[in-house]
DNA sequence: CTGAAAGCGCTTACAG
DNA sequence: CTGAAAGCGCTTACAG
């Protein structure tokens, strides 16, 4: 069964192809025949009639892909919820979203000269290299910073204020002598440094003395490890930020080790709210993030991207926010 | 600066399009002089050509786009994973994977006839409207099965399989009350059912007691009501096949709130091997998957869909087993 | 061994 | 208000 072209919809239906055109984009300044226009719908739905991605991006030059390029990081539960909402939200507008795994930091090149998309969206930073070539080819380019930004194309969620959450979090607990559990995974420490930094400058900014840093693997002894460290000095560390929830619980599965109570001798603070946290020994203090609310922010920019008049909206106030339970 | 496209390669290196074409696309059964080739190659190299993407699509009828359909399930870990070893995979051979999240059960035609995939590749089954489709547009269409399946296009993994695994374990544990956790999502139903299934037969066919079963959602509360209502009989539940880690960490926390000893009075399994599983109170005994392998295969059925001559590889034997910890 | 030409399906100046 | 025609970049019969 071949496929049905406009073509076929201009001879079945009478018409020219031009007109039909007209009527099944409605270009705008173009005025058309009440009757017309409904016989082209018409024909056009009972011959199922699908246009061509491949024909309009040929002849635009643009797709209405919009290429997605994740870091190499693993995705986790958050992003996933991210790539969920941006896919059905830009899905509203006609625009399919085709994920990208970034890992061997190839160029991006090949892929977005083959694909020619509409926007490209980057969750982690470009290569300087491809952002330049983007760039000069007209692609907009959209994406997520990790710092606050002044450049409105790009939404910020300042990991740094996520690490100072969370130092203000255990402080209103009673806390004065704080660690960090960052992650043994090098390909997050884009992530990990920022909000360490934050933990850092918040500790530093209440007079609290700076914060121990340990890494912590997915496994109890990495974790039993690194509370043994923590608790060896002469004023031995209370309260715990963990990079993620991931970590959060291995840091309690160490805590738990030591035979130490939770939260009353050492208390731990996540980030993220995975299904998990909220059914661990003991349940799991962590950083809400509006990922809803995110997904929405980077959809409306790639929409304003496209089409240089719909600003992005105005920021959700709540982007983050603690969800206190029993480890804090 | 607008696009390097195969005629300018053309006139630059002093050859036609028609010799461009096949040097680049190394066209079976034309010969070109060596030189010639060369000389090609090196011109596109050096002015940075890449094909365009939709001409080819445009011309041939077919992308280079696989479009993958989630089923509206959350993805997990695990999906995800798969997903990104299938997309690395394919990406060696020029494939492109786009993910649609099929939310809101609409029918897939209006995006399968835009896009034109080369092939459809599905982790659920397809509505049968769409499947009729797309067999008739000549699209070919792969997939995993829930089920053994004759078919060589699907790659089966048996969820039945996982449950009667979860039970050999238990019983090898001295077990012989057994419940289910069923996950409180519906949409999971088409794994959960199946595991179900699994775990019942293999009580029969052992002489167990039929399994109780009860639905758990991911809270304490929800896995405590359950507990409590396998713990009510005469003849006390004590071990639990979870439909996944994450309802088995929840099973996990209704039995601590319950005062009763993990694994003396109630053994719990998973399913998944998710990071947590391995720092739970205590270390969850789960079934692992070989979701590389399962990756491989799937890579290799798409490659098969579109090639027909190479067969789809021999299944990997070990495609799950049980990692057991401290919680059977 | 290499080239001129047609056509994939679409949109949009340009005429009428 | 509607139509004939060109062209986006590619591949592939068809000639030479």
């Amino acid at each position: 069964m071949p496929r049905v072209t406009s073509a076929d919809v201009a001879r079945e239906s009478g018409f020219s192809r031009t007109t039909v055109s007209y009527v099944l984009n409605a270009t705008p300044g173009v005025v058309i025949t009440e009757t017309t226009r409904q016989r082209v719908l018409e024909t056009a739905e009972r011959l199922g009639y699908t246009p061509s991605a491949a024909a309009r991006t040929l002849r635009s030059g643009r797709s209405d892909l919009v290429l997605l390029v994740l870091p190499d990081w693993t995705v986790g539960p958050v992003i996933d919820a991210l790539i969920d909402h941006l896919t059905a939200a830009l899905a509203e507008h006609g625009l399919s979203v085709l994920v990208h795994v970034n890992r061997s930091g190839r160029p991006l090149a090949a892929l977005w000269r083959a694909v020619t998309p509409c926007v490209v969206l980057g969750l982690g930073p470009f290569a300087e290299a491809d952002a330049r070539a983007m760039k000069q080819a007209g692609i907009p380019v959209a994406g997520t910073a990790l710092d606050e930004d002044p450049h409105p194309e790009i939404f910020a969620v300042p990991q740094a204020s996520i690490g100072a959450l969370q130092v203000a979090h255990l402080v209103e607990r009673g806390h004065r002598v704080l660690a960090y559990a960052a992650p043994s995974d090098d390909r997050l420490a884009a992530f990990a440094d920022r909000r360490l930094a934050g933990v850092r400058a918040q500790c530093a900014e209440l007079g609290l003395p700076a914060p121990l840093v340990e890494r912590v693997s997915l496994d109890v002894e990495s974790a039993s490890a690194a509370v043994a460290a923590w608790r060896s000095g002469d004023d031995p560390v209370t309260a715990v930020a963990a990079y993620n929830d991931e970590v959060a619980l291995a840091v309690l599965a160490g805590v738990r080790a030591h035979g130490l109570a939770i939260p009353a001798d050492v208390a731990v603070i996540g980030v993220d709210d995975i299904p998990a946290a909220r059914v661990a020994a003991p349940a799991l203090t962590t950083v809400w993030q509006a990922i809803d609310a995110q997904a929405d922010y980077l959809a409306a920019t790639v929409l304003a991207a496209l089409d240089g008049s719909s600003e992005p909206p105005a920021r959700t106030a709540d982007v983050f926010h603690v969800v206190a339970r029993a480890s804090t």
